[in-house]
DNA sequence: ACACCATATTACCATATGGTAGTATGATAA
DNA sequence: TTATCATACTACCATATGGTAATATGGTGT
């Protein structure tokens, strides 16, 4: 059978990509990014992160690309660059929502039959 | 300013889904499920990872419904339910080519200054 | 019953990682 | 220079997790 063989290099750096993601501090930074550019200060307002935990989440997200890090006077803003993470949480929310309706519709028909 | 919050509750789900994503195993066994249901001692050997961590691995791909559960007479065949995923990687693949792409024009860069 | 095969589970180790306190750096103002 | 503010960095700890060996489970055939 042919399969279309996938490098193990792409793989690892697919893995690496969603495991940044895979952080619910990151999302809330990104969630928090998709207004527009802010600076640390803000961010850690709207977050209630620590200060040193943003701005190592910030360094993990500037690294892969998905933030640009913009120094601007006393203060460094962030800004979103890569706009396909919402793209991403999006699918991921419809996919958690079908879930969410199989098992509800699995508890109908345990229902059911507990009327039996 | 108006943004659309995101529950805490949701965005730890959609967390926890990345972060099944994120493990270059678990992307091999979704890809050696591409073309189709296969069972454990199949996945072994195309993905060439020990066995009880595909199963291991195999356990979280159906607690989140990835991936469907199947006995069938002496084996356990397993089904790629949830095809979204490719959409995802799919997404990141592209992502990270644009990345690619920019690095070496910025390489670009280096070089003709280096000429001047 | 027994042996055998496929799969799942358990226990354990090594490593990775999120959070944080403390400190460093760097810019700006007095 | 000194003080202050914003941000980054450096240990450090606690926890989570991937991999694996050993064992358990469960079905099938003899």
């Amino acid at each position: 059978m042919l399969t279309t063989q996938v490098s193990p290099e792409a793989l690892n750096r697919i893995a690496e990509y969603f495991k940044v993601l895979s952080e619910v501090s990151r999302l809330h930074i990104l969630c928090s990014l998709k207004s527009g550019a802010k600076n640390v200060t803000e961010i850690i307002e709207v977050t209630g992160l620590g200060q040193a935990n943003v701005s190592k989440h910030l360094k993990i997200l500037t690294q892969v690309g998905i933030v640009k890090r913009q120094p601007q006077g006393v203060s460094v803003y962030y800004e979103i660059t890569d706009v396909s993470v919402f793209k991403l949480c999006e699918i991921v929310c419809d996919r958690l929502s079908v879930n969410l309706e199989q098992q509800s519709q699995h508890l109908e028909h345990l229902d059911a039959f507990k009327r039996l």
